[in-house]
DNA sequence: TCAATTGTTCAATGAATTTTGAACAAGGAT
DNA sequence: ATCCTTGTTCAAAATTCATTGAACAATTGA
């Protein structure tokens, strides 16, 4: 049950642009930007996107890079976004990409509110 | 004899990152980082990334992305970053990815090669 | 304990991407 | 004109990636 992720300054932009350039991820990622910056979602509430084998592929995917984080939570698998990490190392990218991963008029959070939402 | 470029408004971040999650382009995304901004190369100068056939491959790939300029000069496809196309469209996006693809130890061009490239 | 929920593993298939070589086209130089 | 250089086109092959279903594992709750 071992999720390895990398270390901060072991994520690469190399393979953080493979990981999103896919459009399954970055809807993925849409759902996790939209989601509450903090508690995130379980991968349950990503199967719309795809079925549930194909949805373990694309978060192996997504985690390996570094995107994302996989916590196990009972039988769940909490999914956050390494908001920090990601700001960190490669200031300003991650705010482009959800710009564009949230293709909704509706959008229940501001990106000004997900930024605070993380420093608190 | 012109090839297709899509317009400045019309180039989206998913098909950006598409064209960019493959080490071929990213080296070559570096190759022109490096070289005169407003010159940039021709495709011969890039030959050492991977043959001629696959060049073209790669650099059409580039270009319906938007990320670069082909324009034809003679016998020759001057290419170019399309920086202010993306700087306007995606602040920030390709200074980032410059940064890491500029140290690609993917590049088996030369030294000598890249000079040259900088003078023409 | 038993059943339901959530997600994984594995092997196989399908699909898309990348790579290659041969033949070709266009322009420049001699 | 004829070569030479530069790059393209096309079809095929090789490779990689994405998707699926069946069987499995772990946890929770009755």
């Amino acid at each position: 049950m071992s999720l390895p992720h990398p270390d901060a300054d072991q994520i690469t932009l190399p393979a953080v642009l493979a990981a999103l350039g896919d459009d399954t991820r970055l809807a993925i990622i849409g759902c996790l930007a939209r989601s509450d910056a903090i508690t995130g979602l379980v991968c349950g509430q990503l199967c719309g996107l795809t079925s549930k084998t194909n949805l373990t592929y694309h978060v192996a995917k997504l985690r390996e890079a570094g995107v994302i984080n996989v916590r196990p939570e009972g039988t769940r698998r909490r999914v956050t976004l390494r908001r920090e990490d990601l700001d960190n190392r490669f200031p300003g990218f991650l705010d482009t990409v959800i710009a564009s991963a949230i293709d909704l008029p509706l959008v229940d959070i501001t990106l000004r509110q997900l930024h605070e939402a993380v420093q608190d």
